[in-house]
DNA sequence: ACCTTCGGGACGCCCCGTTTCT
DNA sequence: AGAAACGGGGCGTCCCGAAGGT
C-alpha cells in the first residue's frame, strides 16, 4: 500500500535511467564510478539505491529498456528505420550502451548470466538467443514478427525467407554499429541504407 | 654493454605482450587487473612491470603493435587479405583488442592523448587511421573499381552508384567482422550472403 | 490533550521494546540493522523512530527495561527465583540483551556514559549493579547463612571458610548461566552437580 | 620457493595477529574498524591484507590461536591453572577474545560456519564439538587428555569419570568468564579455585 | 640485471542510521 | 506513519613503488 503515487515512483526510477544512460555512455561502465554517477544525476548515492539494488542492477535496466525500445521501433517501423535512428544525433547514445552491452557480455560472465535471465514474468520463453552482437534477443525476435506480417502484406519480398531477411538486417546493423564505434564516417551511408531497404522489399 | 642479450630481452617483451593480449582480450583492460596478468601469464608484478612502467603503457603497447601488424598487412597483401586474417580464429583476439581501444578512446581522455602520441621512432606515418577492419580508403577504390568493370559488363546493377554499392558491401563486411567479434555463429550467414549478392547483381 | 489514548501509545511502545528485544539478542547490536528492526517488528522506520528517537536509545530503553524487571524480580522474589527464571526457556532473551550491555560498556565510551546517565524520573536507586545473574550481595548473605547453619549440622564441611564455599557455589551457578546463554546443552551436568555437591559436603 | 626467509613472514603474521587481538579486545569485533587496525597496528591496509585475505578471517586466526594456547595451557598444567591465569592482568585479553568468539558464534551464522571449519591438515578428526561457551573444542579435548593421563598416575580421583571432572571444570571456567565479563570483583577467588582443585584431586 | 614480495594509500561499491517529505 | 533521500563511513581491491634476494 505505497503512501506516495506510483507515477512519482516510476517517474523517479525513470529520472535515474536516463541519467545513467548518459553517464554510462559517455564514461562506459567501469568509469561510471558510482560518484559520478552521484554527481551527474544530482543525486546521492542513497536515491540511486533506493530504487536500484546496485550499479550492476542499474546499467542491466538501462541496457533492457534501450534493448525494449529499439526491438519496438522495429515492430513498428522496421530494422532499416531503427539504423536511420541510430545515425541520427540522439542515436549514438543508445547505441553506445547497445556497445557496452556487447562488451560486458564477452568480458564479464556473471553479466552474462543476469543478462541471459529476463524477468520470468514477461511471459513467451522466446528470448532465449541473443541477437546481434549478443545484445537483441528480442531484437531478432521483433523483426521477424514485423517482417512476417509485411511479407503477408506483399510489401516485403516472399521468395526469401523470413529469418533469412533478418539475418541480413541483423547484418548490417552490426555493421553500422562497427562503423560508428569506429568513429569513421557515417554521413554517405543513407542511399546504402536504402538499397538495403530496396533488397528487402517487393518487386512491385 | 647490456649483460643479457638483446634477443631475450626482446623475447621476454614479446612473451609479456602475447600473454597481456589474451587477458585484455579475455577481460578488458579494467577487468584485466594486475593480479589475472600475473597469473595468465605464469609471471610476478616485478616480471612484468620490469619491461613496462605501468599496466597502462602495457596495453598501450600491446595495441600498439597490433595496429602496426594490422597495417602492415594491409601494405602488403591487401585489405581483403586483413579480413579473412581477422575472419580466421587467431583474428578475433586482434579485433577484441581492437575494440577495446576504441572504447577507451571514447571513454578515457587520459588514454586518448596517451594514443595520440606515438613513439617518434616508429616512423611510418600512415598507420593512425585504422577502422575496425582496416583502413577503408584503399579498400573503397579497389572495390569501386572492380565493380565499375562489373557493371561494364552487365553483371552489376547501374541503377545505383557504384560507389554506393561498395559503401554497402563494406558495410556487410563490417557487420560479418563484429559478428564474429561477439563471437556468434556465422554458419546460418550463406542465404545472407547469397542475398546481398543479389542484390548488388543486374537484374537478369 | 492527547489524540490518541496514552494506553495505545505506551501499548505501542512496548511492543517496539519487545520486537527490539528479540532482535538485538538474536543478532545483537551491531548486526540488528534498522533494516532488521523493521522486518523483525513488521513497522517501517517512521513507526520506530517516532517512539524513540534513534536506535543507540531503542537499545538503552531496552536494555533499562531489562535491568528494572532484574531488580524488581530479586526485590520480590530473590536471586534464587530471578537464577531459575533465567534458566527457563524466556530467560535467555533477557540474558542475552544483558551480555549485550556488558559487552558495549566495555567497548563503546559513548554508551557507557548514556547508561551511567539514568532518567531522572525512575528514582529507585538500587538497580545498578547487576552482574550477569544479578547482584550477588544478597545472594551471598543468603547462602553463607545457609551454610553456616549446614555446618553446625555437620553436613557441610568445616575445613573452609563458607564465605569461599558460598564464593564456589556462586561461581558454578554464574557458569551455567553462561552455559544456557550460549545454547548449549546443560542435560549432562547432573554428575556434575553431584560432584559440586559432593565437594562441599563434609566426609562421612 | 619463498625469497624471504620464512622467519620474518611468520614473525609479520605474528605481528599483526598480537595488534589485531589488543584492538579487538578494545573495541570488539565491529568496533575494530579496518581503520582502527591500521592505526593500533601502525601499518597500512596492503600491509593487513597482504598477510589476511579479510578482516574476518583475521579474526578468525586470532580466536584459533588464542583457543590453541589456551589448549596447551590445560594439557600442560591444567584448566584450574588456566583459570588462574586468566584471573591474572595479562588474562583479561585472551578472555575477551574468547567471548567476542561466543558472541558471534551465537549471532553469526557465516562465523559460525567457519569456526566449525577447522584447517583440515590438523588431523585428528575429534574438534567436532565446541566446548564452553561454544568457543573450545580443543580445550575440552585437552582437558580431558590430561586428566586421564593425571588419573592414570594417581593424582586426580578414579572416584569420577574423567569426563565428568572435565565438564565440572568447563563450568567453573565459564562461570569465571561470566564473571570477570560483568566486571564483577574476581580478587576474592584464589581460595575458591583452590577448592575446585582439591575437589577433583585423588584423596591422599 | 632480473625478479619477488611487501607495503602504501587512493578509491570503488554499497550499507547504514538518520532526516525530510508526503 | 510510511517512503524517499542523504551522505558518512565500512571493507576490500587495485595499482604501484620500495625493499630485498639471487
Amino acid at each position: 500500500m505505497p503512501r506516495v503515487s506510483r507515477e512519482r515512483l516510476e517517474a523517479r526510477r525513470q529520472e535515474i535511467l536516463d541519467g545513467a544512460r548518459a553517464a554510462f555512455a559517455r564514461h562506459g561502465y567501469e568509469g561510471a564510478t558510482v560518484r559520478i554517477l552521484e554527481t551527474e544525476l544530482g543525486m546521492s548515492r542513497g536515491a540511486i539505491f533506493h530504487h536500484f539494488p546496485d550499479k550492476s542492477a542499474l546499467f542491466l535496466a538501462v541496457a533492457r529498456r534501450e534493448a525494449d525500445a529499439m526491438a519496438g521501433i522495429i515492430r513498428g517501423q522496421g530494422l532499416v528505420h531503427l539504423m536511420r535512428a541510430l545515425l541520427a544525433e540522439s542515436g549514438t547514445e543508445r547505441l553506445r550502451i547497445y556497445l557496452e552491452v556487447t562488451r560486458r557480455l564477452r568480458t564479464d560472465a556473471d553479466f552474462r548470466r543476469e543478462w541471459a535471465a529476463r524477468g520470468e514474468a514477461e511471459g513467451s520463453g522466446d528470448a532465449d538467443e541473443l541477437g546481434p552482437a549478443g545484445a537483441s534477443g528480442p531484437l531478432t525476435a521483433a523483426s521477424v514478427a514485423r517482417l512476417r506480417r509485411q511479407r503477408d502484406a506483399k510489401v516485403v519480398r516472399h521468395d526469401v525467407p523470413v529469418d533469412v531477411l533478418a539475418d541480413y538486417l541483423e547484418l548490417v546493423l552490426d555493421g553500422l554499429v562497427a562503423r560508428l564505434v569506429a568513429g569513421r564516417p557515417v554521413e554517405r551511408l543513407d542511399p546504402v541504407l536504402d538499397l538495403v531497404e530496396s533488397s528487402v522489399r517487393a518487386r512491385r
